[in-house]
DNA sequence: TCGGGTTTGGTACTCCGTACCCTACCGTGA
DNA sequence: TCACGGTAGGGTACGGAGTACCAAACCCGA
């Protein structure tokens, strides 16, 4: 019982308890006593059992909004993007719990159902930036709403992609997930070409040549042509 | 106390309180009390007080299981379309029950997260489903995971979006619904077609230039300097 | 040392979910 | 007709999560 934190003190114990006995077998009177505290003060500081498992995605939720309300320039998959390695990296900041937790998602229905969910958070964030940024550009409504919606759920699928190939990959290095980050994220922005906008990135996707030059000359000649709309005849698109 | 099934019975009780008194206040005891049977009847009929509101997705997915079994030589997103098609039927085909339900779940959030953990059952299916069937083409595994992936999030996204549309506007005939289907899974279909047989795609992400001529050049030095390892230093990358 | 506010522990309660037993009903066979 | 076994349903008891509320301890400045 050092001067830790309170709430410290219960994850440390809650999280000894889940590994000895498992986490349905564990009740909050054990996780009380074992930190030397009363049931009362386990319920004051977490809300519910769950919750001392789970971290605090609310703050990294808070963070992100507001770089979304700074970042109104920058194009919309980046800034997303940007969000969402930044998500990685809070669960990357303390690998070990991420790890324990991990294990305890899997084994426990109702504690996958709660990682889930927090992941949708995370997805109608992206989601609301992304349709708010969409708005601007021509197009039917819906359509526009399901774009949105696509590009979020992309982005996150991607995240979680790499995180759980890196939770259960026990000798992965950070660099390792960075890079991996980085190549999932460039497999959503192929198949999510940006809209067009004055600074924004430009993406071409050219099929069928290998040739450097060919590539080249064809990327030319897609940007002169124009939109993304003969992408499909030509295979070819380019949107800047 | 017609001779009704016991389970439809409870279900409509359950229906009926809830509405009445919302979903927190109204107990199993109140439940079973108006239907009529006793309290240990409506845990042996339902496993928990949810579960009598979200209807048999095992079903709906079983039968999705064993056409994927069968479908062996279709292509693989037209196949998840496809039984992403039988879900929003399976929906449809109460639309009272799925619209009090949506309105349940939008107000209780542990009614949310079990709705969404049971489309993260069928985005589980398809995923494994895209996966299986992409086996046969080359490329990396980790890529090739995280594509069918993407796919099947993408799926199940569009699949949400056009059920929520339509659960949301009281006056969408199924008509309507479907087409908007259809036209949802065409834009899933445009960013996740199959790549071409001989060459796959080439894919190429530049930042913050738009001459044709400079982006140009651009790609050819990044085709002909390799991989996407320069991606974060150049703010360009390509992926043949 | 006193007083007010905050923190913490304790108690009692509701409700969900499980385990277990008991009864009523049903058909079958002697 | 009676005995019997199987099964569906009802009742009871219990453990644990979460809530409400109260009492005690602690802190801190006056």
């Amino acid at each position: 019982m050092p001067p830790t934190d309170v709430a410290e003190r219960l994850r440390a114990a809650a999280f000894e308890l889940f590994a000895e006995q498992g986490y349905d077998a564990t009740t909050v009177d054990h996780i009380a006593e074992r930190a030397g505290v009363g049931r009362s003060t386990f319920f004051r500081v977490f809300r519910a059992k769950e919750d001392v498992i789970f971290p605090d995605h609310e703050q990294v939720l808070a963070r992100i909004e507001e770089r979304f309300a700074a970042a109104s320039t920058e194009h919309s998959l980046l800034a997303v993007t940007d969000a969402s390695r930044l998500v990685l990296r809070s669960f990357l900041a303390d690998a070990d719990r991420a790890r324990e937790r991990y294990a305890l998602t899997r084994a426990v229905p109702s504690l996958r159902q709660r990682e889930i969910a927090s992941m949708q958070q995370y997805q109608r964030a992206f989601r609301e930036f992304i349709r708010s940024w969409m708005d601007e550009t021509e197009g039917s409504a819906a359509l526009t709403d399901l774009r949105a919606e696509l590009m979020a759920a992309a982005v996150v699928t991607a995240h979680n992609h790499v995180l759980r190939h890196w939770l259960r990959d026990p000798g992965a290095s950070l660099d390792d997930v960075e890079a991996a980050f980085e190549e999932a994220m460039g497999e959503v922005r192929a198949r999510f070409a940006a809209p067009r906008a004055a600074a924004a990135p430009v993406t071409v996707v050219v099929a069928g040549a290998s040739d450097p030059d060919t590539v080249a000359e064809q990327v030319r000649r897609a940007l002169r042509e124009g939109g993304p709309d003969q992408s499909r005849r030509s295979g070819l698109s380019a949107s800047p």
